[in-house]
DNA sequence: CGCCGGACTAAGCGCTTGCTTACCATCGCT
DNA sequence: AGCGATGGTAAGCAAGCGCTTAGTCCGGCG
């Protein structure tokens, strides 16, 4: 898959934005070609000069925003050395990303089935990889002694639904801003490894 | 996707049944009239001698699933007098309901954009007595000092997702059973507010 | 200047969509 | 026997869909 960095794609950036907040909002099937090029201030027939389908243009998406997440995590993981600071914040972290871009975030984690077969597969070997770095601090935690759970892999998957779900129900303007939520956010997950 | 249909349901119930997984497999906008039909082994006619419309179909799925999550958190409060026993009670139906009914809980979380907007007005009034239902254990816990958070709601929040998330990861014949996710997730829940 | 290539559009093709219409079969009831 | 209610079908309409075609506009360059 090329990575499709074209330097001077004004139409096009604005045609990814546009596509990002329909797909976010409607969903993929709930919105058409049409949709997406009148938001973006272009005609029906732009979307093609940019994108082969518009499956393809949620999958560049979609791929886009996995690597933005993975690349998070792991810098969360590089930037400690103990497992109590790195998985701090690597939910701090997780948590502000999902509330400032849960419009991207929602692509990302609620449109995975309108990916082709090919796409899908490839988005979920990163979705692996995000999910094992988690699952790794966990269990190196475990491991020294700093944490404590009772089954550590199933504590990972809770700790990625805490930072998911926030694309599903957090709203600017709401009670709570992103820094807010990424502190208490580090607290619970602290919380829930006994730490 | 060839039909699976058993006989013993009426064409009401079985229609009903495969259109909730239809759109949690697909989405409301990702399923066709025809979708339903053919998974309930009827024409295309027969959706319309059942349900007026696409939307009233789901709007039905969406209303009596949320009638079932709403019992269930108010069983649960209802089960115990401590705070603590309310919650882990209830943290352990709310978790064991999501894995096991996850085509259902899908359909309730994940289309309510597809809702007309009376009929989304109707589910989001039972959708806030869930969360208050929630909310009050917490804050009650707090008030009698047998919970320890720093913002009891947004916890509150935190412990709706933790259980609400599982419906879009979960699958049967996991690593986890309802059961095993239950028991781990009351203990989650409890930890997160340090009791 | 001429002309090449990329961004963009007007028009529209062929198919699929939600839904309707007109009709039929079965059953309980008087 | 006759009848209405119930639950179903075959056929198809109008609108909307993803995508294509054929072309215009325009900046950069030999």
């Amino acid at each position: 898959m090329t990575a499709a960095v074209n330097p001077a794609e004004r139409g096009g950036e604005r045609l990814a934005r546009a596509a990002a907040e329909a797909f976010a909002a409607r969903g993929f099937h709930g919105t058409t070609t049409r949709d997406v090029a009148a938001a973006a201030g272009l005609s029906p027939a732009a979307v093609y000069v940019h994108h082969r389908s518009k499956e393809e243009l949620l999958a560049a998406l979609s791929f886009e925003g996995h690597r933005r997440v993975l690349a998070l995590v792991l810098d969360a993981v590089a930037a400690g050395d103990d497992p109590v600071e790195q998985l701090g914040g690597l939910a701090e972290a997780f948590a502000r990303h999902h509330a400032t871009e849960h419009v991207s975030a929602r692509v990302v984690n609620y449109e995975l089935a309108a990916l082709s077969e090919a796409h899908r597969a490839e988005v979920s070997a990163l979705r692996h990889e995000i999910e094992a770095a988690v699952r790794d601090v966990v269990r190196r935690g475990v491991a020294v002694g700093v944490f404590s759970t009772p089954d550590p892999d199933l504590t990972a998957a809770a700790l990625l639904s805490l930072g998911i779900d926030l694309a599903r129900w957090w709203r600017p303007g709401g009670r709570w801003s992103p820094d807010e939520v990424a502190a208490h956010y580090r607290g619970l997950a602290l919380a829930m490894l006994g730490a």
